[in-house]
DNA sequence: TTGACACGTAACTATCTGGTGACATATAAA
DNA sequence: TTTATATGTCACCAGATAGTTACGTGTCAA
């Protein structure tokens, strides 16, 4: 059985949708604005940006015959998360400022 | 062309690797005692492992006739570093906490 | 040396993935 | 209404992925 890729770790995983993400981070762009930023076809961008959007880590708004995508980052927040568990190991120090702020 | 599978956030895409690094974040194990903690086959494990020996995120040293896996979590920093980029967008204050305590 | 054990590595299969071109739909403009 | 534009979606393909079983290799114990 194969793992199905239905969250924000597998939708990271591809490198065009994080160039996406980084895109989108500089501000919002229609599906042809960041269609128009890769090499890949329109129809790729657009299967990509779908999977974005299936996570929450992109939101849409119609605007007219546009799409207007808008970056969610907050959706990566599980990813981040479970990364951060490991973070004492490479920076104790930082680990410890973190705790600090959260508890409190 | 798709893409290659060969860095960490490929690694970490699937969630069998991420259940046996969080294994190994609990202590070192070898090939067989990580294979017993899962229901999938031990060539199937054999495989995850080689998949994060390939990116560094685990260490195997010899003992004997075992290899003894162990977490290197400091391979996990590019992922940890491309999602805190977003932190901000969700913790404004630990932003910039962080950015105090990393350019000091 | 013989056998058991721990482990890696084929070889193979089913399924998923990312890509493409062709087509459908909806809105704006002429 | 007609035409152009913006976008989504379908059908299909090649290659990658995760899983399996079978087998090979090296090490310890009897």
């Amino acid at each position: 059985m194969p793992f199905r890729a239905d969250d924000a770790f597998a939708a990271i995983a591809d490198p065009h949708r994080r160039q996406i993400i980084d895109l989108l981070a500089t501000g919002d762009r229609t599906a042809g604005q960041v269609a128009a930023s890769f090499a890949i076809s329109r129809p790729a961008v657009a299967k990509h940006l779908k999977i974005l959007q299936d996570q929450g880590i992109v939101l849409v708004r119609r605007q007219g015959r546009q799409r207007i995508n808008r970056l969610n980052p907050a959706a990566l927040k599980p990813v981040r998360d479970w990364v951060a568990q490991y973070d004492r190991f490479w920076d104790q120090r930082l680990a410890a400022l973190k705790r600090q702020v959260e508890d409190r």
